[in-house]
DNA sequence: GTGAAAGCGCTAACAG
DNA sequence: CTGTTAGCGCTTTCAC
């Protein structure tokens, strides 16, 4: 099998073994040259004039031809050391490096060996390949997250615990960033980037899972239907609770014409809001609702509000928005129409971004705790992954009244 | 060298081979259950009492005693195919399956043979394993992106350009969160949970960056001092031309008594800012100014603006602010001490981030191109990573004049 | 308590 | 035009 001129460390001459020429250089050569870069060459290596000549004419641009990539081949300054390298600088076998630098060496390897293959690690600035420790497992210790974009602060709460969470179990997190707006993600490929354990993703994401669920991930779903079943969870917060407490708050001060600004978007979560709002009002008399969608920026919040408050018959005194933004677009609408918040209209919001208190008046809202989410999505994701059952969620949400309510003027 | 007994495809039976017990299943016994395990298996499988067994009691809890991460090993419900079954399906070799799914097959491989293989891979659902081909090619395709938190829209706008070029180069951007505030990163592992092949760093991040520099990858700094050697590349936006068009503004509206309130970052980019404040002020005589620190959040800027108003002297009549987060807070300051903006004093932000036109009166800022500056800084990786000299960039910046602005009330 | 060996799935050189 | 082969760096048995 002719494979044994590698394995005696020939190639790896750290400053010993400086002999040795390849019994059968004339055959050995490209392949030995190919080797030596692929290996990230350790070595002093000069490499043998056969790289040069194996890389194609020039040695430089190639490429262009097959429409690839661009290369990456990049200088990769400090030549990475291998558990080969530490083995041999700690007179131990690569196996004994393993099972030290895993943490599994415990009654197998005496301390004194131990500390010798640490020390050999650090003076080599030794970090084991993840690739190969991926490859070996089988598993990569990663979960994609999938969420519009990152740049709603919700989704960067939402981010920010799944992050913790996972880095508290040694687990990366990779985000998909599921296109805008519509469609299914442009590039399948994309999900492949990585070798991946299993998938979070938002409701409001749902049209990139199409391409994404390929393969046939482990799936939680945030905020999002639990009846749909092909997910291992569903992690929600209990956003008809929020929608029915600030109805009642509004109804308590009085105001009976109400218009729900409601995001333009097909998802779960907006179609729950608005079924909750409408059943709370049903059962009081006397009141009045309108709809008017919105797209999730402050401009079309103000656009929409606009609408809402010029609209003929009797102005409503309280726009309840499905998010902060909508909610500081429908104060300024008002504003600009002379009317005063909260005095002559009151404004809601949702979710509690920071820009809920960055706007004035400070808006009340319903507080979704979007971190929490984020975390107990990830603790479901890990739960599923170690074949533990992931607990059912749905986080209690809180009413925080601000100074965008007030009793109705009418 | 006792090989044969696998690539023979005996373990991997689809359908066909129920048949051949492994010729030595007394020696095979564990380290057979151990591929199989580790290979996802493809085939129906009932896996041999051995697996179990190999698995010590319970088959279950173990790795409490070792103090490890928690398995993940989770069902993996779609057993994954490799590129070998695609090459059993195809009728071809697994090299010819290389090749074509790696669309290098022009002229090496005839258009029927490589039809064959991709409707193999698509009946399949082949992807191929990302581990592998890393491992083989010694690099990722991914870098790093270490800014801090994204719940800043900012940075949250940065990873959006670096993620979107990224993605057309076929490269995977991972997030480092680095640690709100400061100190090096708790867990310098993070950074090895991927083969990286580069890295791009916000100045703002510069204490992580300690624990991430192991490894001698190319770095990328953005809106950091150009100065600093270690880099690959830096990538600026003009700031310090920002801040003179922001103060040039002021002072045409007849403004002399200015509060800096300043971001209490130690960073090169708010260095700049002051330092270009101070000398624009100083040309001009009879101009007097203050700075007031403040940590990057409303409640902070609110705290500091009223700080600046009501210290003794004459009022200053603009509050130049570090950032847009920062001049919400002033104006929230101002009017709570029953100043209007911008009648009684003006207020200037950076960055220009959508809560510059949230709030009343929307904000004139400095607008910095946060996504082009991900964009650029990638570019700049990407280069460096190909060899490729990597353009130096200052990126340009521009005054957006709004409502918080208007002539001196003195 | 330590080492030898196999092989994860892939790529690329080379032989046919 | 296709197949054979070596081996990336790691983990984990199993033999000593």
């Amino acid at each position: 099998m002719g494979a044994q001129d590698d394995d005696s460390g020939a190639p790896r001459q750290r400053d010993g073994d400086p002999d040795r020429t390849p019994p059968d250089e004339a055959t050995a050569g490209r392949q030995g040259a190919e080797r030596a870069r692929a290996r990230n060459n350790n070595g002093t290596g000069t490499v043998p004039q056969a790289d040069a000549a194996a890389d194609g004419p020039g040695g430089g641009s190639r490429d262009h031809t097959t429409g690839r990539w661009p290369s990456i081949r990049g200088p990769r300054t400090g030549a990475r050391a291998t558990s080969r390298d530490v083995a041999r600088v700690a007179g131990v076998s690569q196996a004994t490096v393993s099972l030290v630098m895993g943490e599994k060496w415990r009654g197998r390897v005496s301390e004194r060996t131990a500390e010798a293959v640490r020390s050999a690690a650090r003076s080599l600035g030794y970090r084991p390949n993840l690739a190969a420790r991926n490859l070996r497992l089988g598993r990569a210790r990663t979960a994609l997250l999938v969420v519009p974009a990152l740049t709603n602060e919700f989704f960067a709460r939402v981010h920010t615990g799944a992050a913790r969470v996972a880095a508290e179990h040694g687990v990366g997190v990779l985000l998909y960033p599921s296109p805008e707006g519509v469609g299914p993600a442009r590039d399948p490929f994309a999900s492949a980037r990585a070798t991946l354990d299993g998938i979070i993703a938002s409701s409001m994401a749902a049209d990139a899972l199409a391409a994404i669920r390929e393969g046939g991930l482990p799936l939680v779903m945030l905020d999002s239907d639990p009846q749909r079943a092909e997910t291992a969870a569903t992690v929600n917060f209990d956003v008809a609770e929020g929608m029915r407490q600030v109805t009642e708050h509004l109804l308590a001060l009085g105001h009976r014409r109400f218009t729900h600004l409601a995001a333009d978007v097909d998802s779960w979560t907006f179609h729950v809001r608005a079924r909750a709002l409408a059943d709370a009002l049903r059962r009081v008399p006397g009141t009045e609702l309108h709809t008017e969608p919105a797209a999730l920026a402050v401009a079309d919040g103000l656009r929409a509000a606009e609408r809402a408050l010029t609209r003929p018959g009797a102005r409503p005194t309280a726009l309840i928005c499905d998010d902060d933004i909508l909610a500081a677009g429908a104060c300024k609408a008002a504003r600009r129409l002379g009317l005063r918040v909260p005095d002559d209209v009151s404004v809601t919001g949702f979710d509690d971004l920071s820009l809920a208190t960055a706007v004035e008046p400070e808006l009340t809202t319903v507080r979704l705790p979007a971190e929490a989410v984020g975390e107990a999505g990830m603790r479901a994701l890990l739960a599923v992954l170690d074949d533990r059952p992931a607990a059912a969620h749905a986080l209690p949400v809180e009413l925080v009244v601000r100074g965008s309510t007030s009793n109705s003027p009418g």
